[in-house]
DNA sequence: CTTGCGACCTGTTGGC
DNA sequence: TGCCAACAGGTCGCAA
């Protein structure tokens, strides 16, 4: 679910949660899901006891300083200059319970299977409490996602190695038009899709911003004029912003990352929305794969 | 360098 | 009703 707004979202709630807390213990029921260091996911992909115990005794203790987002990444800063950097990938959420709350279910906002179970769940793979009673759990259905346990040195390790690309909300059409310059032979879905390119925008805000600029997800970067450049580097910034307060609208003292529990769902314009009729030209929208993703536009509406 | 695709997982949905 | 292929908000690695 998480792309920036939602992300953005959580980053929102967790800095108001969780913010000088102190970790009291950590469970890890799934190894592989915790990393510690700089080294490459995949190298370190299997999880190990050993790393395992390195992730919970390095996080034992410390206090949560700030709360931050990068591209889809959470960062949570931590006393002793030490950092907790988690990527929901697909299905990851962070849900936050307060003590009184926690041997009761709790209706989640809107989120559809939202986590009125009681948690520790199945699908928990990592558990921090704090000092004062407060648990934050990690679930994640498909088990895609990470959280990582490093230090400064590292931390700049790992950014520099995922080489993001700028961040959509403070880009300056300049930097915008310079970057569409250097990607001029990327269809516009992957364009926007890479996130070495600009990070951050994912399958569902992409797909919204092209219809809204009436771009068609295939047509090459190299073909905008400098107008439809423009207008698409807006509705970027329009459809993120919009989100991310519809996203902020409906989440209260607690979190959960599933999107699809923001408000914004409801206002996709086409995104998952093959076969129904294009909300301006009442044309049948249809899907393709671009890049290994679908995308779902108007062919009439979208050249 | 790029593109394209399988892999990583589990759960839900839609067509037959 | 039941089965099962196809698909899901993301990214990585590998082969061509």
């Amino acid at each position: 679910m998480p792309e920036l707004p939602e992300v953005e979202t959580i980053k929102k709630g967790l800095a108001k949660s969780l913010k000088h807390k102190q970790v009291k213990d950590v469970f890890v029921y799934t190894d592989k899901m915790v990393k510690v260091g700089a080294g490459k996911i995949s190298n370190i992909k299997k999880g190990s006891k050993k790393l395992t115990k390195d992730f919970v005794n390095g996080l034992k203790n410390k206090k949560v300083l700030k709360v931050e987002r990068r591209a889809k990444y959470l960062i949570i800063t931590l006393s002793n200059n030490y950092f907790l950097v988690i990527h929901l990938r697909m299905s990851g959420q962070l849900i936050y319970r307060r003590k009184k709350q926690l041997h009761q279910p709790i209706l989640l906002s809107v989120a559809k299977n939202a986590t009125k179970e009681k948690l520790p769940s199945k699908h928990t793979h990592v558990q921090i409490s704090f000092k004062d009673g407060s648990q934050l759990f990690y679930n994640d259905t498909r088990q895609f996602g990470h959280l990582r346990l490093v230090n400064q040195k590292e931390l700049i390790e790992v950014f520099k190695t995922s080489n993001l690309g700028p961040e959509p909300l403070t880009l300056s059409f300049a930097e915008f038009k310079k970057i569409s310059q250097i990607n001029k032979n990327k269809r516009a879905k992957d364009f926007l899709l890479n996130q070495t390119v600009i990070s951050g925008i994912g399958n569902i805000y992409a797909d919204e911003s092209l219809f809204l600029s009436k771009i068609n997800p295939t047509r090459k970067i190299s073909s905008l004029i400098e107008q439809q450049l423009k207008t698409l580097h807006t509705n970027i910034k329009k459809v993120l912003n919009k989100a991310i307060l519809a996203g902020g609208s409906s989440i209260e003292t607690f979190l959960t990352t599933n999107g699809s529990s923001g408000k914004y769902t409801e206002k996709h314009l086409v995104y998952g929305k093959v076969g129904k009729p294009c909300p301006v030209c009442k044309t049948k929208l249809v899907s393709k794969k671009i890049g290994s993703r679908t995308s779902t536009y108007c062919k009439h509406c979208q050249k």
